[in-house]
RNA sequence: GCGGGUGUAGCUCAGUUGGUUAGAGCGCUGGCCUGUCACGCCAGAGGCCGCGGGUUCGAGUCCCGUCACUCGCGCCA
């Protein structure tokens, strides 16, 4: 017989009545009658039932031992008289009487409980995650984790795609997110980078005649983290092909992303491909964002023009649009039940957590003149302005509106916020639904209010959109205004999912004078392209096929599937929010020795005085 | 760096207007129990009420500061 077992603990059966058999498990639950032990044997198969009576020599044993101890047990598979028998559990019509017990490690008293389901505080989970992970939930998570890249890879192969590994120690980028940097013994004062992504070596593998790429690609980026966003580290699938246009790419991918959706979807539905295409700019105005979330049936739209219409008398609304400011209205349907307090608690809630001036509102209701206006601003309004306003924003009678006004650039941001916040607070946000879109038609350049420029952005390796004929240098060349550069398109795409990001990609900017071109309208002359990306700039330079690409996030698409409201319970060992293991107590000091063979020295900051 | 929320037993939580010795469930320790499957029953141990300061006759409760966790903003080609 094996020294640990015979069967898993969700193997045996009717069928195995009679034989004796064994099993390894853990103490997952006990309940001790004096006169007889029930012990539940669990491992990552299931559960068994086994029981002990206290003739046996080991029953002492057994009943001192702790929980989540782990045992091995040899006995007879008997069967459960019929009322003892366990219909929620797929073992539950046998059970397994002990004769032997090996104790293989014995657990002592838990920091958290492994049985049921409840919430934790997660410092004391991550730092045991070992035994979060026993818990049902997060084993079933990344047992899906495992599933879905398998899914992924399979679906990629099939297609033609061949799968490379890329440097993790490499050059530092100089656009983009903060690096992670690793110091080189070899090379005093220089540092690896390590890769925000592959970008540039799948590019290079285009150019050495790859034709299609991809890879489950660990990226490292140093940046703060969110309910979405992992510190440090995420995978994504990044892809590359050759020869390809933007519908190629939409072609190739939205297969996988549909397919993946559905094989995981468990019941819940998919948008089937080919997704939406919402251009950027759309999507800013009706939604107030470049990652929508559609499952909420809102769109919000420009109501500026109705603040200063002869006989308006908000003044303070008036004043922001009057001084270049916007304002967007952002529908509340179907709220004439709701007291005063829905309508002021969105207020605090734009106050408290946007740090905004506040959202104002008004409510219609149809009255004697046809539709009218009720609120704490209403009555700055002539009638025929708020009901030609109500058309235009596409609320009637018994619905709102919220207001949000500011700088574009706020008033956007707010209105995103704020959509999203009433499709929330009125329960507009399906759960069993995955609502897919592209966001396509980014611009190539943006005004970075910061240093007073013209700078990319989403990222420099894109290729500007030029019309039938004209190729993407004599767009660029055309633009000879900041006005004129500030509307250049790109093809640079991004998949949304429920109003999260999934991945952004490009049709690349393979060519070495459109890059020149593009980096010198936001700045940077030829020597910086010629340093900062030394590697592939050059490459161009010997033959590079047109290619393009795109890198969904796979903890993203994992959490969506396991409808996980966190990406850190889709991560089998994750960072905290201050990006420290507490498992393994990571980042930790090191010893001087390791220092000075780096050529570093310790330059910290003052501690604070208690 | 900034803003919101949370912090009471190993864990989940309750704790009234500031007023006696801070409670419950799970877990833990001991005892009882032969058909449970969230087994049950009895008893017990376990508390720097995150930390520091203040107000007060008196603070878990009010005020100020601070720390930790978390959500968001900034940041995220």
């Amino acid at each position: 017989m094996h020294a640990f077992r015979t069967h898993n603990c969700n193997e045996l059966r009717d069928k195995h009545v009679g034989e004796t058999v064994r099993l390894s498990g853990w103490v997952h639950r006990k309940r001790d009658h004096g006169g007889l032990l029930f012990v539940d044997l669990r491992d990552h198969f299931g559960l068994t039932q086994c029981v002990i009576e206290p003739e046996n020599e080991h029953f002492e044993i057994l009943e001192r031992l702790r929980v989540e101890s782990v045992i091995t047990v040899t006995g007879k598979v008997v069967d459960r008289l019929a009322d003892a028998k366990n219909k929620n559990l797929p073992t539950g019509d046998i059970e397994l009487v002990i004769s032997e017990i090996d104790v293989q490690s014995r657990a002592e008293e838990l920091p958290l409980p492994v049985f049921g389901e409840p919430d934790y505080p997660e410092d004391i989970r991550l730092k045991y995650r070992y035994l979060d992970l026993r818990r049902q939930k997060l084993h079933n998570n990344i047992i899906l984790r495992g599933q879905v890249i398998n899914s992924i890879r399979t679906r990629m192969i099939e297609q033609g795609f061949n799968e490379f590994q890329t440097p993790i120690l490499t050059a530092s980028s100089p656009e983009g997110a903060r690096d992670f940097l690793v110091p080189s013994r070899l090379n005093p004062g220089k540092f690896y980078a390590l890769p925000q992504a592959p970008q540039q070596f799948k590019q290079l593998l285009m150019v050495s005649g790859f034709d299609k790429y991809f890879q489950i690609a660990p990226c490292f980026r140093d940046e703060d983290a969110r309910a979405d966003r992992s510190p440090g580290e995420f995978y994504q699938l990044d892809m590359e092909m050759s020869y390809a246009t933007q519908e190629d790419i939409f072609a190739v991918i939205e297969p996988v992303m549909a397919g993946v959706f559905e094989e995981f979807a468990d019941g819940r539905e998919v948008t089937p491909a080919p997704f939406p295409r919402i251009p950027y700019k759309e999507s800013m105005l009706k939604y107030g964002s470049d990652k929508p979330d559609l499952r909420i049936n809102i769109t919000c739209s420009d109501v500026s023009k109705f603040f200063i219409e002869d006989g308006v008398e908000f003044k303070a609304f008036q004043g922001i649009v009057k001084g270049g400011g916007t304002v967007r209205a952002i529908p509340a349907p179907n709220t004439k039940d709701k007291p005063r307090s829905f309508f002021d608690k969105m207020n605090g809630w734009a106050q408290r957590e946007m740090q905004a001036p506040g959202l104002g509102y008004i409510r219609f209701e149809n009255g004697e003149n046809g539709l009218e206006g009720k609120g704490p601003i209403a009555k700055f309004f002539p009638a025929d302005v708020l009901q030609r306003m109500a058309a235009h924003a596409g609320v009637g009678d018994g619905d709102a509106l919220f207001f949000a006004a500011g700088k574009e650039t706020d008033a956007v941001k707010l209105t995103g916020a704020a959509r999203t916040e009433v499709g929330r607070q009125l329960d507009m946000i399906d759960e069993n639904v995955f609502k897919f879109c592209w966001i396509v038609d980014f611009p190539m350049f943006e005004w970075d209010e910061d240093n007073k420029k013209i700078d990319f952005s989403h990222n420099p390796f894109s290729m500007p959109q030029s019309p039938e004929g004209m190729s993407g240098l004599d767009v660029l060349q055309a633009a000879d205004t900041d006005e004129k550069i500030l509307d250049i398109l790109a093809y640079q795409y991004d998949i949304v999912c429920n109003g999260i990001e999934l991945s952004s990609g490009a049709v690349r900017n393979h060519r070495p004078d459109i890059m020149y071109k593009a980096f010198e309208m936001a700045g940077y002359d030829q020597a910086t392209v010629d340093t900062e990306f030394a590697g592939m700039i050059t490459a161009f330079k010997y033959g590079a096929p047109p290619h393009g690409g795109i890198a969904p996030g796979i903890d993203r698409i994992v959490m969506l599937l396991a409808g996980a409201q966190n990406i850190r319970e889709v991560i089998v060992f994750p960072m905290n929010g201050r990006a420290q293991d507490l498992m393994m107590n990571a980042p930790a000091e090191v010893p001087s020795k390791s220092l000075r063979e780096l050529h570093l020295r310790l330059d910290l900051p003052k501690e604070k005085m208690p």
